[in-house]
DNA sequence: TCCCGGTGCGTACGGTGTTCGCAATGACGG
DNA sequence: CCGTCATTGCGAACACCGTACGCACCGGGA
């Protein structure tokens, strides 16, 4: 390798020649970045490895962007400009658009599973242009509705908290059985004698565990999981109503 | 380094004679790593500084634990070691319970907001013993009021998706305030040109900000947050009760 | 034409998780 | 009391990571 570098220089020259204007852009990378970490999972996401994909060097991508924790920032905004809000035909259906978005949101997250760790790490990059769209679109959607604009910042706050919190636990499991690159059967299988020494010593969980897949005999495991988000759901919808004013 | 290493088997036995019964333990190994990682946050904790605060080699950790990643399933499991499920003195009064729980997550994650980003890489670690302890005694309290246990553990569920969801920005507003090492006023301050753009295209946005300026006038921060978990957590109880059957 | 700001990238540094083999220890069977 | 042996600690090494730096190179403006 370096010996081919010395001569490089003498026997040939580079036989690409680099266009010096940008060949690589911000959002080239970031959509690159997102492609790869919904491949390969976000500790697959390497500076050198993104470069490698945009057929650059691993160094190249400081020039359009700071940080690879500045990258996950883009990347997080991004990946929210996947959710449109949904129109409101009469001021009683917010809740249905409430619902609708919800469940938009849940789908973009286990879409890409990767988010929820990097949430934690960078904030929602409260000042992301897609961000903000969609905080202001929900905000104007709620104030329609009759919603004062703090009652409908505090709903909206509320539902995402409940939409990140319980996908990102769904997240995880899939992060995990996918990790282990197992059928959901083998992996259940697998982890059935703790399943069973816990039990043991905790019988409630074992009556609850019985009553379920008692209720859940012969539903689909998605149609379960889809059912449950919107019990809970519904439960915060039932206690969230515009104050007349 | 080498040449010392050549010639210490010379010149000295080593100095402390290593007691090769367990000096070090798995115990001991997870409550530093959570010091560790209170003081300094996640990205601080290797494997080399957790050893060297334990007076070990990197190396001799793997002893004890398999992973870097299981040792991060034992953290998780040992920091939910910290709640302990309120008890029910008459079953109308669940709603109290209920709440106080989910005061006492909040607080924890905020006592140790690396966990959040770690949750979603790690799943809930859903067999670890203080976990399951958690459950089981959550469950037993809201059979006691009255729910059936799968209507108590979608309660459950809900309830800690909303905690988690809602504190894990709280928490990330936090981490990134402490990496920045300035105080809260600094930091706001230093965004705020990026907040009077996004104000000028989004005016229903400053009008959210003015409106709010104004409300919490003279009120301490952690009140504020506080009163607002608040809200967002009645709704959901608001639309949460055990079905007489 | 010449220069200069912007761009790509090779190299290098310090740090990371983890494997492997060796040294040393204590417990145990004879 | 003395081997034997499983267990523990750990230094060295490997592959990989984020990123600072300096140089080569290009395109557009003077």
């Amino acid at each position: 390798m370096a010996d081919e570098q010395v001569f490089s220089s003498v026997w040939a020259r580079p036989e690409k020649t680099r266009t010096a204007r940008p060949t690589l852009s911000r959002e080239q990378i970031v959509t690159e970045a997102i492609k790869l970490l919904d491949a390969e999972g976000v500790e697959a996401l390497s500076m050198r490895k993104l470069g490698q994909a945009l057929n650059a060097g691993a160094t190249s991508l400081y020039r359009h962007v700071a940080n690879k924790d500045q990258l996950l920032e883009l990347v997080v905004d991004e990946v929210y400009g996947e959710l449109c809000v949904p129109v409101l035909e009469s001021p009683g259906e917010w809740r249905q658009a409430v619902r609708a978005l919800a469940h938009e949101m849940r789908a973009m997250l286990l879409r890409h599973p990767w988010i929820a760790p990097i949430l934690g790490l960078v904030g929602s990059s409260y000042l992301g242009p897609n961000v903000v769209r969609l905080s202001d679109e929900m905000l104007g959607l709620l104030e329609d509705a009759g919603f004062s604009l703090t009652e409908g910042n505090a709903t909206v706050k509320s539902m995402f908290a409940y939409v990140i919190g319980w996908t990102m636990s769904e997240a995880a499991w899939l992060l995990a059985l996918a990790r282990s690159g197992q059928t959901e059967q083998e992996w259940l299988e697998q982890m059935r004698p703790a399943m069973e020494r816990v039990v043991e010593t905790h019988p409630r969980l074992g009556k609850l565990f019985e009553a379920q897949s008692e209720a859940n005999a012969g539903r689909d495991t998605t149609e379960i999981s889809d059912a449950e988000f919107d019990a809970g759901l519904d439960r915060f919808l039932d206690g969230t109503r515009p104050t007349n004013h």
